[in-house]
DNA sequence: TTTTGAGTTGTTCGA
DNA sequence: GTCGAACAACTCAAA
């Protein structure tokens, strides 16, 4: 080794992975710095660089605490974060310059101007520059079907990735490394003005969840501990959400998907009955739908504005400005449909149930374009994701891979007595229902007078009358659908 | 090449 | 109240 290679550090740049348990990128770092000038550590704010899509509100909040958490886990290594923000491929060259790094290291990200990003350092730095793989367990170009392309149905998916190799073992938790002791200049994390300010809509935000890596352990360590032997079938209840709350923390790599994979698995020796084996199963496969979702975006970067299917086109989407707006406002006089977007708007999350349910009302109670609801979950979720929300969406709406048939139309009455029957979820967060019984609130339209009366309910003015009517909203859909399909045959 | 079986999460209707 | 079938047709993936 030369002594200029000796004496320069080695700069790991943390993206989508602000952890330090099982992070190959920052191990890999940690070693080649053990006997050289040390590691510098360093995330980069970048909303301009092209094709990069910006954070939703929500987000940016998470990353604000999920940043501060990772600075106080490397201080605690006796390293510094050091903050940059502007276009990543020149901050790099800045960086590199600055420092003369023998080598900087990151894991691979998977949207389209992110890897335009990260192929231009390449190209420029060669050997220089290493990628590893931490947000997926398998790499795109890995996993293809018989003939070599991409899946676009998840069943074969599934089936090929659970019949290949294993998930590699998580890295152990980096504890000791020799940090670069030289001054760098960094920018301060306020100036990023990614926190709310008039108003500050964050406070039940924050009550909910704690971001950062200590955060996501306590929430894992919880759900395999209480709830992932029920998964099955609990996951399905908004109101005792026993869902693992963990989609923010993964978002933001505070954990990745290894351990979660490796999590999923009992303790040895521990003997379990078919169904929590099944439970468990069925957790793996929702990691998988998110490993589905980014192998798409990675063949169809446009994921989040163009139809998968493009047959969906010409679909007549309305777009009434008011009707959106009620939608996003939770005044649309469903109330499981207002239960679930007030809870967003309140948490910055939604259980994914409800999910299923809002989105499909969006696109076929209301014929609004499924990009419009994209964008405000975008906007609202702490666990806005790149890949996992275009692609529920377009299966919501049925544009995308291996989505919804169209006559498949969520009835949001019934859905609120399947999956809400004690009405707990829609106490929670329809508080002007909060006296109703729980058998009227799936259709509180249909109570008794007087029952809506003692409740205090007076719909039209303490709560809205429904939107659209169930029925007539249903048959409007089929019929559009219907016109598409008649306007295919007939090109 | 052709064939075959299958496809996350539902609803409605009629027996 | 329960249960099975219909709801369309198409595309995907593997044999």
């Amino acid at each position: 080794m030369s002594q200029n290679e000796n004496q320069s550090p080695v700069i790991v740049w943390f993206r989508q992975d602000l952890r330090l348990t099982d992070n190959p990128a920052l191990s890999h770092a940690v070693a080649a710095a053990q006997s050289g000038a040390g590691v510098i550590f360093l995330y980069i704010f970048d909303e301009v660089s092209e094709g990069v899509r910006a954070m939703g509100a929500a987000q940016k909040w998470w990353l604000n605490h999920s940043l501060t958490s990772l600075r106080t886990d490397i201080e605690a290594l006796g390293g510094k974060l050091v903050l940059r923000s502007g276009p990543a491929a020149e901050i790099i060259d800045g960086l590199m310059a600055e420092t003369s790094a023998s080598l900087i290291c990151w894991n691979r990200r998977y949207g389209e101007g992110e890897q335009n990003a990260d192929r231009k350092i390449k190209a420029k730095y060669g050997d220089t520059a290493k990628s590893f793989s931490g947000l997926l367990m398998h790499e795109p170009s890995q996993l293809r079907t018989g003939g070599g392309l991409p899946y676009k149905v998840y069943t074969p998916f599934w089936k090929k990735f659970s019949s290949g190799p294993a998930p590699r073992a998580p890295l152990p938790r980096i504890d000791a490394a020799n940090c670069f002791s030289g001054d760098l200049p960094s920018e301060d994390l306020p100036s990023w003005q990614l926190l709310p300010s008039n108003p500050d809509w964050a406070g039940e935000i924050s009550a909910n969840w704690q971001p950062g890596e200590a955060g996501a352990a306590i929430q894992l360590a919880k759900f395999t501990q209480e709830n992932i032997n029920s998964y099955g079938t609990s996951r399905d209840l908004p109101g005792p959400d026993r869902t693992s709350r963990l989609s923010p923390h993964l978002r933001f790599g505070e954990v990745s998907p290894y351990q979660l994979w490796h999590a999923s698995y009992p303790s040895s020796g521990a003997n379990l009955d078919k169904s929590n084996q099944d439970s468990r199963e069925t957790w793996r496969k929702e990691l998988v739908w998110r490993e589905f979702s980014y192998h798409l975006l990675q063949e169809w970067p446009h994921l989040d504005s163009q139809n998968f299917n493009p047959k969906f086109d010409p679909f007549p989407w309305q777009g009434q400005q008011d009707v959106l707006r009620a939608w996003q406002k939770g005044q649309t006089g469903y109330p499981i449909v207002d239960a679930g977007m007030r809870q967003l708007w309140r948490t910055g999350w939604m259980h994914n149930r409800v999910r299923m349910i809002v989105g499909s009302f969006l696109v076929k109670h209301l014929l609004i374009d499924w990009r419009e609801g994209e964008k405000w979950f975008w906007d609202t979720l702490v666990d806005g994701d790149p890949a996992a929300n275009p692609a529920q969406w377009q299966w919501v709406a049925g544009t995308g891979a291996d989505a919804a048939p169209y006559f498949r139309i969520f009835n949001p009455i019934l859905q609120a007595q399947k999956f809400d029957p004690d009405g707990a979820y829609i106490h929670k967060y329809v508080p002007e229902l909060a006296q109703l019984p729980a058998k009227y609130l799936s259709a509180p339209w249909d109570a008794p007078r007087h029952e809506l009366a003692r409740a205090g309910v007076r719909l039209g003015e303490t709560y809205p009358h429904p939107i659209v009517d169930h029925q007539q909203a249903r048959t409007r859909a089929l019929d559009a659908l219907q016109s598409l399909n008649t306007a295919a045959e007939t090109v």
